[in-house]
DNA sequence: GTTTACGCATCCCCG
DNA sequence: ATGCGTAAAC
């Protein structure tokens, strides 16, 4: 294969682009970039997505072909995203080029070469309940002795051993480091993790762990594979790279081992991932790693006011391990951020909704708000409350449609029939049985353990204890109307439509909701002709539509509540951050670790740089239910110069909201409503604790 | 021995 | 709401 070499003269009034107008010079650098290693330090808001979609199109105009390029983003989301505008720019979409996650790259990958380290091409994904609960057979099957003192759950237990692999270490390096409590128990964790490996292989299942460290063992192994792939990759790009690990690092080093020319975006300042074992030395040290890096830095910030900038930068400044930057506005002074007191969450909750239909009638329109928060269940109060005033909103960070009960019940039939080894899938299948449980459910498996195909089941004699008979007959219907099918929407209604829509009705208050999402999911799976990459989209797509929404029809304009974490690369025109107390945020487990307080305060600083131009911190002064606890405002807003922050104050504390805000009943009242219910403003510089005087105000 | 029903604490972030 | 451990029922 012949290597392409970009010439330095490529005439750019020849393209159909206008690179030097649309691009601002800091940009237009990184996009004319030619061969060799490429470090793009992106700020927030300095048009990162922008510069990185006129790359690809930029190559593509000097006549790279698509499928020599490979363009790894976060979420897949983004990826399809970022190939629609390229679409956009040259008129037609880039057949053929390789663009999503790591994890379903290397499943593409691991699923044409899987066959070189033993798995076949029908392996499983396991999803992160399945892991739980193949821990959970391990721990079963050792007999290990879990009534010590606080031994770790399953999840957790998972969570050691998923680390241990991202980061390369051993199983008693993780409990030193990231666990010392449970020093004493390290080996036996160990030997559950050693038994939790043997189990996935057997069942011709991976985990998320493992399609990464598999794809990193065949390149690193199998040589004729890694110079193919390297040989086609010329050009890679990376998105977010402060967020990926050493074995990430280590696929794209194999993979541009042949060209060399690899592109990596991101900035050290947002990394939030290190949970996962994100590595920000991937980052920091790309340089080293790669010889005659040319770093370029975007520092240009199009998105945020001053305002909110000053604030940004005055966070993040706080932050030792780090590259040295600061951001510069493109807008003009608007409003500083306000900081907002509540009495307590159910206030808290009523102003943010108040002034959320404030901003409305102040013309931001409803899909430009959001909420943020640290974790999911923090925003609860808050649901309540925009409920109550038929506020229509999206949620975005709990379960996914792919995860709620029984559509996962769907799929794990589904995934006996494509791999009738997934003891994860068999076990969720028989426990909808009744009269089986772990212990029977186990016994069947082992008889059918060996088997090739979903045929042997129902022709084989498998001996089931007399009260599970029934079900299992049950079960053998089901499997074997299966059995005579191949499309997944076919599939999906030979489940919905047999014993298991009568298991729902009986289960479920709620069942005509469910069977609905059923018939959903069977319209969803009428795309697909591949049972194989159906459920590789189902258990790949994290970023597929939310489930909670309320109000409103689909294409109605919704605002959006989301986890910081979900909240990356997004931004909106006014943004609210609530809970910002002590303990919540900054997390307090998150300070005992090394860096951790770091980390939680880039979280801060990416949650503050998605506003756009309003931007509102909320607390509750005491938390809990009837609790008189008070909690200290976070740190994060504590630590911050004084006069940056706008205090508002709210009046005391009142009954029910009125009903005349409401969303539906606008034409009732003036856009002035608000503020004269909520609260005067207080014209007040805040610095350090002194707001805590106004608890007795409130 | 196994399953199921029930009361209890718990809940960070994700492909 | 979920998922755990424990105790009663099969």
């Amino acid at each position: 294969m012949k290597e392409f070499v970009l010439q330095d003269d490529f005439d750019l009034s020849r393209s159909t682009i206008d690179f030097k107008a649309e691009l601002n010079p800091e940009q237009l650098d990184v996009v004319l970039h030619g061969d060799g290693p490429a470090l793009v330090l992106a700020g927030a808001g300095s048009g990162k997505t922008r510069t990185i979609t006129y790359r690809v199109a930029y190559l593509l105009e000097r006549g790279v072909s698509a499928d020599n390029i490979l363009l790894v983003t976060f979420t897949n989301k983004a990826a399809k995203e970022m190939l629609s505008r390229v679409e956009g720019l040259l008129g037609r979409y880039p057949v053929g080029l390789w663009g999503g996650t790591f994890h379903s790259i290397a499943n593409r990958l691991l699923r044409i070469y899987g066959r070189e380290l033993g798995y076949s091409p029908s392996f499983t994904i396991l999803d992160q309940e399945d892991a739980k609960s193949l821990v959970k057979v391990c721990i079963k099957a050792l007999n290990v002795d879990t009534s010590a003192r606080r031994f770790p759950s399953p999840a957790k237990l998972h969570g050691m051993i998923s680390y241990g692999m991202n980061s390369g270490k051993t199983i008693p390096q993780v409990i030193e480091q990231k666990y010392p409590s449970f020093t004493e128990i390290a080996p036996i964790i160990e030997r559950i993790g050693e038994l939790y490996q043997v189990r996935k292989r057997e069942a011709d299942s991976m985990d998320f762990d493992d399609l990464l460290l598999n794809l990193r063992k065949l390149l690193q192994s199998h040589e004729g594979v890694r110079r193919k792939l390297a040989q086609q990759f010329e050009f890679i790009l990376v998105d977010e790279y402060q967020d990926t690990n050493v074995v990430q690092a280590e696929i794209v080093r194999q993979l541009a081992s042949e060209h060399g020319n690899i592109l990596v975006v991101g900035d050290d300042a947002q990394s939030i991932y290190s949970f996962r074992a994100a590595e920000i030395r991937n980052i920091l040290g790309f340089p080293q790693t790669y010889d005659q890096t040319k770093t370029f830095r975007l520092t240009t910030n199009y998105r945020s006011t001053p305002d909110i900038l000053a604030v940004a930068n005055a966070s993040i400044t706080q932050n030792k391990d780090q590259f040295k930057k600061e951001l510069t506005a493109v807008r003009g002074e608007m409003e500083r951020p306000n900081l907002v007191p509540a009495s307590n969450s159910s206030q808290e909750a009523q102003f943010i909704a108040q002034r959320i239909l404030a901003l409305r009638d102040e013309g931001v329109p409803l899909n430009e708000i959001a909420v943020l928060f640290r974790a999911a269940f923090h925003s609860q109060t808050l649901e309540f409350e925009l409920m109550k005033r038929d506020i229509p909103y999206e949620y975005r960070g709990g379960l996914k449609f792919f995860e709620r009960a029984h559509v996962k019940d769907i799929v794990a039939h589904l995934r006996i029939k494509q791999n009738p080894r997934d003891e994860m899938a068999w076990m969720r299948v028989l426990g909808l049985m009744n009269g089986i449980g772990i212990v029977t459910a186990q016994k069947i498996i082992g008889q059918i353990r060996d088997i090739e195909a979903l045929q042997d089941v129902l022709t084989r004699e498998i001996k089931v204890p007399k009260r599970a008979q029934a079900s299992w007959a049950m079960l053998v219907r089901t499997l074997t109307k299966m059995s005579a099918e191949e499309l997944p929407a076919d599939l999906i209604r030979a489940v919905t439509g047999g014993d298991y829509r009568d298991y729902v009705e009986a289960e479920y208050p709620d069942f005509m909701d469910r069977l609905d999402d059923l018939e959903q999911f069977a319209l969803f799976a009428e795309g697909y002709k591949s049972l194989t990459t159906f459920l590789d989209e189902v258990s790949l797509s994290a970023d597929y539509g939310s489930v909670r929404e309320q109000g409103g029809r689909e294409d109605d304009e919704k605002m959006v509540l989301s986890t910081i974490h979900q909240a990356k690369g997004l931004e909106w025109d006014a943004v609210f951050v609530m809970h910002l107390i002590d303990g919540k945020f900054p997390i307090g487990r998150a300070l005992e670790e090394k860096g951790g307080l770091e980390e939680e305060r880039r979280l801060f600083y990416v949650a503050t740089t998605r506003a756009r131009k309003h931007l509102f911190y909320t607390y509750p002064i005491t938390a809990g239910y009837d609790t008189l606890m008070i909690s200290q405002p976070s740190q994060f807003l504590q630590e911050l110069p004084t006069g940056l922050l706008e205090e508002v104050r709210l009046k005391a504390a009142y009954s029910a909201s009125p009903s005349r805000s409401r969303w539906n009943d606008r034409s009732d009242d003036g856009p002035t409503i608000v503020l004269d219910e909520m609260g005067e403003r207080v014209k007040k510089d805040i610095s350090g604790m002194s707001f805590l005087r106004d608890v007795n105000d409130l």
